[in-house]
DNA sequence: ACACGCAATGTAAACGTTTACATTACATAT
DNA sequence: ATATGTAATGTAAACGTTTACATTGCGTGT
């Protein structure tokens, strides 16, 4: 039997409609009874019952967040700066690491619906964020976090794929290499399209000629990374530097090279995405391109939380920079560990 | 304004009652009526709405958990075997990376007497659970996740950081090294001790006596493991072996080692803990102990939701195993990668 | 034909709050 | 003294469900 707001006001002497207001501070009580009424709180250590408050206040502090499968220090960063945002605006978190499985994305968005969180973050990279769409009612709070939205009917915030990988892959021309192959992700996942994207532009900048042997099928495993790297060592006329679209292929194809003896960037150069942990501690340290995880959730949760601050009231999207990482693997010089910001 | 469990029983011309019964499947209801509320229903696209329904029940088939500043991957790993044995059990997780902050902790403890949350997983390293305890009232759902619970009055859940430590210190005692330095966690971090008992007790087992120069404090962070073997480097007579007390740390240690050209494991062989992803990717490969992190958390779920299946009412604690994974670092011919399980 | 039991459904209270509206008490203006 | 405004507090409805209890209708045994 837990204390409630009835046991509080009968011990104070006050009605129920006095206790909640001293505890909301939303009209005038006495200096005196507000005491009276804060002594027994104390006393009795009670604490309002979330629940009957969220029925009639139609809020319950409580942000949904929808993740597909991503790497752990992505999840884990992500979750933190959404978390820290939230905190700061007094909310908490649900946390759903579905895989990008459709029906679970549902469910969660019927919990929504079912009036326990006051708003939704959503990540699902594979799928269209239209899908999604239909279901919502319109005054639903939604934002996507590195999705398609197309229609742009959404709030959405994203990293900038496109210049990254597009910056680094110019990086790399700057090195002189000109035979360069990529290891893309799935070509049904957002961030992998936007990547290969940056790296076609790249080429087509300095008027280098796409080959289509050199872009290799990956879905971010460090086995596919693995598999491309055997596959491009196979070819007859080998690259002579490799960019991945993300860090674990990057890995992978690393481990492959040092299989078969290749000397990274000797022979080959090599560049990834995401700048993870690893990336640093491998030998060569692996020159990657640096996203900015946690500012990602913090915006996430600034998009969601703080409306009507002069924003305009339709879809925005907002694009995090991201940025050249510049270490061994490239072919730069092992002290030149110096971070190229983006734009 | 949403459609409401009042419209649904309007159009199908039933009671509000008998549209529960319908939904819940909690009493006889007439075959035929049973579809005509499922269709206004779906033609409604009604759902219940979570927090009256919550009220009333008193469960919200939410679960919270309070987690303190570890590790991505730990983070990661933790919260989907969480996520997925609560799913399993139609709940969903709240999710709060405190910093171990006290009062981060009671907050989240109020919202869990708020009656958000059906139960409370934590992991608390550095508090001792007997603060948290006081304030608890005697029936909450609560389990504890590699933390100190003396006592024993709550449910806990635990790795064998002792045992990991102790099967490790003795494995590289097997290689012939009896110099075995050790990098320390926070004497206040649970694992931290465990985990330097576990040396203690290894070096015991072979009568080699304790040198306290060669046991240095760190704090689990790269740096620490980093500043931590350039104090070792100092010392005038240098140790074969070096374990850390997780990997983060002998990572730095292996940096420092690396500037300083120091031969791993030929001059100072070296071990970790954790099992991190980059523990496999770095040269020489770590050797490391493998943590069962999904595992605990799929396992706090099942402690804190499977009650009374024959366990014992009053506080348990369960020990998940770890396992040594022998990799270069140690000395281990480069081959030599398979996995020793705990007993 | 009657009572009885049971299946199907309805009625209304309860869950723990907030808050619009009503009431009271009192100080001040007239 | 009376009216009036205002501050402090109380009353009760509302939020959206579930569920104990009441009611209805109908088949069955007598």
């Amino acid at each position: 039997m837990t204390v409630g707001i009835k046991e509080v006001a009968r011990k104070a002497n006050v009605s129920i409609a006095t206790v909640s207001r001293v505890l909301n501070g939303s009209a005038s009580v006495t200096q005196e009874t507000k005491e009276r009424v804060m002594a027994i709180v104390g006393e009795l250590n009670y604490m309002p019952h979330a629940i009957g408050r969220a029925l009639v206040t139609h809020k319950t502090n409580l942000l949904g967040v929808i993740l597909p499968d991503v790497h752990s220090e992505f999840f884990s960063e992500l979750i933190r700066g959404i978390d820290h945002a939230a905190r700061e605006r007094s909310y908490h978190i649900i946390v759903s690491s579905t895989h990008s499985n459709k029906k679970e994305i549902e469910s969660m968005l019927g919990v929504m619906q079912g009036g326990h969180v006051d708003g939704l973050i959503v990540m699902s990279p594979h799928i269209s964020a239209d899908g999604v769409l239909k279901r919502l009612s319109p005054r639903s709070k939604l934002v996507f976090v590195n999705s398609y939205t197309n229609g742009g009917k959404f709030v959405s915030v994203a990293i900038d794929n496109f210049n990254g990988a597009y910056r680094m892959v110019d990086h790399l021309i700057g090195h002189g290499y000109e035979k360069i192959a990529i290891i893309k992700g799935e070509e049904s996942n957002f961030d992998a399209q936007e990547r290969f994207n940056g790296y076609l532009q790249a080429l087509k900048k300095h008027r280098i000629r796409r080959i289509s042997e050199l872009e290799i099928n990956g879905n971010f495993t460090e086995e596919s990374g693995y598999d491309g790297m055997m596959k491009i060592l196979k070819l007859k006329t080998k690259p002579t530097a490799l960019f991945c679209a993300n860090d674990s292929m990057a890995l992978g194809a690393l481990r492959a090279m040092h299989e078969k003896d290749i000397i990274v960037p000797g022979e080959i150069a090599l560049a990834g995405f995401d700048d993870i942990p690893s990336a640093q501690y491998v030998l060569p340290s692996l020159t990657s391109v640096h996203v900015p995880i946690y500012e990602l959730g913090t915006a996430a949760v600034e998009s969601l939380l703080d409306e009507g601050k002069g924003d305009a009231p339709g879809g925005r999207k907002k694009i995090l920079n991201t940025s050249v990482v510049k270490r061994e693997s490239c072919g730069c010089p092992p002290g030149t560990r110096e971070r190229v910001k983006g734009i």
